[in-house]
DNA sequence: TTAGGGTTAG
C-alpha cells in the first residue's frame, strides 16, 4: 500500500520488519523501486532475494529486466535471460516482451530480434517492441518492414505504435510523410487524448528542420508537460536557433506546474556546446550542482561536451573524472572532444583506458575514434580501430563509420585506396561517404576523382550547393577556370537554393548570429569600419585575397567585398570590438570555414594578438600567432 | 501486496 502512494522507503521499512517474506512480498517491493525509478536498488534488493535462495518467478522476471538498461547492466540482462530459459519462464508473454525491450535498449538488437522470433504468440506490446527496437537502433527501414508484418498479422496500431513510428519518419527525412502522420493521428483523436502523441510530434516536426511546424504543434497543444517542453527547446537547439532555445528555457521557469528537471539542462546544453556559448552553458552547470544533477551520466556527459566544445578540454577531463563512468556515453564524449581538437593520440589513449575498465564501446565510440584518427592523420591506427571494431566487438560498420574511413584515407592523401575502399563497401554509398571524397580531393586538387565523385553527389543530392563549391574550388586550386565557369553555370541552370552561411559569437550573455553580407546588425558600421583596417594591415603584411572561393561571377573589387562581408569575418570583427583586447574569441560557423577566410583568421591572430578558435561544420581551428592547427588543409 | 511498450544525451 505504502508503495503504491509513493512512500517507497515506508514500504521498505515494513518489509524490513516482516517475519516471513514470501514471493509475493519480495516482488511488490522490487517493482516499487523500479516504479520510482530507483534502478540500482532494485537491483540489490534482487541480489538479496538471490542470496536468501527465494526463486524468481515471472513476475520478478518481468519488473526486475527493465532496471537492466538504464544501469547498462547487460551481463545481468542475460543472466536473467539464462534463469528464463533453464526454468521455463520463456513462455510468459510479458517475460519475453521484456527481454526485447531490455536488449533493445542496451544495443542488442540481435539477440532482441531472436527472442522475438522464439515467442509462439506475440501481442501487440510484442510488434510495438520490435518496431521500436529497430526504430532505436537507426534502421527504419527494417522497422517499416516489421510494422508492415504487424498489420498483415492483423495488429492494429495503437498510440505506442504510432510514437515508434513518429522517429522512423524522422529518420526517414521527409516532411510529407511528417504531415501525412500529424493527419492521421488528427483523424483519431489522438493528440486530444494523449500527450506522448503530441510530444513525438512536435519532436518530429523538429527533427526535420522543421521548427515552424514543432512550434504550432506545441502551440495547440492543451495540455504540455516538461517533456513536451523539453522537446521543443531541443528542437530549436538541434535547428542552431540557441537564442530562440533560451528564451523558451526561460519561459518554462516561468510556467507554474513545470518544473525544470534533468531532460531540460539535458535539452537546453547541447544548444550552447552547438554555437560555442561557454557562459551560459557554465551557468546550466551551476544549475545543476544546485538541483542535485550534475553528477547524473546524461548531465554529465552533456557538461563534458559543452566544455569539449568550447575550448575547455582540461575543464571536460575533470568532470569526465568526476562523472560515472560504467556507460560508454561518457567515454564516447571526452574521446570525441579530443579528436574535434585533433588530439588524436589522446583519444586513442583513452579509448585503451575505457577498455581496462571493462566498459563496452558501442557504434559512436568508434565514429569518435575513426574521426579523430582522421582529423589527426593517424591512418594506421585508424585502419586497425575499423578492423577490431568488427572482430572484436561484433560491431556492423553504418554509413557514417564507412564516411570516417573515407575521410580517413582521403585526407592523408590516399585518394586511390578511398575509391577502392568505396567500390569495396557492402552497402550503397550515400552522399556522406562521396562527400567526404569530394572533399578529400579538394584539400589534394585531384580533379579527376573529385569530378567522379560529384557526378555521384549531384545524382544522390542535386539540390546540395555544398558540393558545387567543393569541385569548383578543386578547379580553381589547379587553376582550371573554364571548370570553375562550367561548375558555376551548372549550379546556376539548377537554380539552387544557396544554404545560407552563418557564424555565431556568445559575447555578453547573447548569442550573436551573423549571415554573410548582414547589415541589420546595430553595431554593423563598427564592424565593417574593423574589418577595412584590418584588410589594410593584413595586405601590408602580404595577405592576397584568392577569389576562387566567391562563386559569383563579378568584378574584382565586389569579389573583395564579399569575401570581407563573410559570416566568419563579421562574427570575428564584432568578437574583437565587443571584448577587451587579447581576450580569445571563439566562432561557431553552420558550414565549413572558407579557405579565403581561413588564410585571413591567420593574419588577423597576428596582428590583433588574440587566439582565434573557430569550429565550423568540419572541426576546430585554432589561430595563434600567424598559424592554424589544422596545418595546411585549405 | 505483484508484471510489459513511448519524449530528451554522445
Amino acid at each position: 500500500m505504502y508503495a503504491r502512494f509513493g512512500f517507497v522507503s515506508d514500504a521498505r521499512r515494513v518489509f524490513n520488519e516482516m517475519p516471513v517474506r514470501d514471493l509475493g512480498s519480495w516482488n511488490a517491493m522490487i517493482s516499487s523501486y523500479c516504479q520510482s525509478g530507483r534502478a540500482a536498488e532494485a537491483l540489490s534488493l534482487f541480489e538479496d532475494m538471490r542470496r536468501n535462495g527465494v526463486r524468481m518467478d515471472c513476475v520478478t522476471v518481468s519488473s526486475v529486466l527493465p532496471v537492466c538498461a538504464p544501469l547498462n547492466d547487460l551481463s545481468m540482462g542475460k543472466l536473467i535471460h539464462v534463469y528464463v530459459i533453464k526454468n521455463g519462464l520463456d513462455f510468459d508473454i510479458f517475460v519475453s516482451n521484456a527481454l526485447i525491450n531490455t536488449y533493445a535498449k542496451i544495443g542488442c538488437i540481435e539477440d532482441a530480434q531472436r527472442v522475438f522470433d522464439g515467442m509462439e504468440t506475440r501481442d501487440l506490446v510484442s510488434w510495438n517492441s520490435i518496431v521500436s527496437a529497430y526504430e532505436q537502433a537507426g534502421e527504419p527501414s527494417t522497422a517499416l518492414y516489421l510494422f508492415g508484418e504487424m498489420r498483415k498479422n492483423s495488429f492494429q496500431p495503437d498510440k505506442l505504435t504510432f510514437v515508434s513510428l513518429a522517429s522512423v519518419a524522422a529518420q526517414c527525412g521527409s516532411f510529407q510523410n511528417g504531415r501525412g502522420m500529424h493527419g492521421s493521428a488528427t483523424r483519431r483523436g489522438w493528440i486530444l487524448e494523449d500527450i506522448f502523441v503530441g510530444n513525438a510530434l512536435i519532436d518530429l516536426y523538429a527533427k526535420l528542420g522543421r521548427i515552424d511546424y514543432a512550434q504550432k504543434m506545441f502551440d495547440t497543444m492543451a495540455v504540455k508537460d516538461v517533456i513536451s517542453w523539453n522537446t521543443l527547446i531541443t528542437g530549436y537547439a538541434q535547428n542552431g536557433l540557441a537564442n530562440e532555445a533560451i528564451e523558451l528555457y526561460h519561459s518554462m521557469d516561468k510556467c507554474e506546474g513545470i518544473t525544470a528537471d534533468q531532460g531540460t539542462l539535458v535539452s537546453i546544453l547541447p544548444g550552447f556546446s552547438h554555437v560555442g556559448a561557454l557562459v551560459q552553458g557554465k551557468r546550466i552547470h551551476g544549475r545543476s550542482i544546485r538541483i542535485g544533477l550534475h553528477l547524473d551520466v546524461f548531465v554529465g556527459t552533456c557538461l563534458i561536451d559543452m566544455y569539449a566544445k568550447c575550448g575547455r578540454l582540461d575543464d571536460a577531463m575533470l568532470l569526465f573524472g568526476e562523472v560515472p563512468r560504467r556507460s560508454s556515453v561518457p567515454w564516447n564524449a571526452i574521446i570525441s572532444g579530443h579528436g574535434i581538437h585533433g588530439h588524436g593520440a589522446k583519444s586513442l589513449f583513452l579509448f585503451a583506458e575505457m577498455q581496462e575498465e571493462g566498459v563496452k564501446p558501442d557504434h559512436v565510440t568508434f565514429v569518435s575514434l575513426l574521426s579523430a584518427c582522421s582529423h589527426a592523420g593517424l591512418v594506421d591506427q585508424g585502419q586497425r580501430c575499423f578492423q577490431r571494431m568488427q572482430r572484436e566487438y561484433g560491431i556492423v560498420p553504418t554509413t557514417k563509420h564507412y564516411a570516417c574511413m573515407v575521410d580517413l584515407l582521403g585526407r592523408a592523401g590516399q585518394l586511390d585506396t578511398a575509391y577502392d575502399f568505396i567500390k569495396s563497401m557492402p552497402i550503397r554509398p550515400d552522399a556522406s561517404i562521396w562527400g567526404a571524397l569530394l572533399g578529400a580531393c579538394r584539400i589534394h586538387g585531384n580533379v579527376e576523382l573529385g569530378t567522379l565523385a560529384s557526378d555521384q553527389l549531384f545524382e544522390i543530392d542535386s539540390e546540395n550547393v555544398g558540393y558545387y563549391v567543393l569541385l569548383s574550388n578543386i578547379y580553381a586550386k589547379v587553376g582550371r577556370w573554364e571548370g570553375v565557369d562550367k561548375v558555376r553555370s551548372l549550379a546556376r541552370d539548377r537554380g539552387l537554393r544557396k544554404t545560407p552561411g552563418w557564424s555565431s559569437i556568445a559575447v555578453n550573455n547573447r548569442v550573436d548570429v551573423f549571415f554573410t553580407g548582414n547589415q541589420s546588425h546595430p553595431r554593423c558600421k563598427d564592424i565593417y569600419k574593423e574589418l577595412g583596417i584590418l584588410l589594410a594591415q593584413m595586405k601590408n603584411l602580404g595577405y592576397v585575397p584568392d577569389y576562387s572561393f566567391v562563386l559569383q561571377d563579378v568584378e574584382e573589387d565586389e569579389k573583395e567585398h564579399i569575401l570581407t562581408s563573410h559570416s566568419e569575418r563579421l562574427a570575428i570583427a564584432f568578437g574583437i570590438i565587443s571584448t577587451p583586447p587579447k581576450t580569445p574569441i571563439h566562432i561557431f560557423k553552420n558550414l565549413r570555414v572558407c579557405g579565403d577566410c581561413h588564410n585571413a583568421t591567420k593574419f588577423i591572430s597576428m596582428i590583433t594578438e588574440r587566439e582565434i578558435i573557430v569550429r565550423d561544420s568540419n572541426r576546430f581551428h585554432h589561430f595563434k600567432d600567424g598559424n592554424c592547427s589544422c596545418g595546411d588543409y585549405w
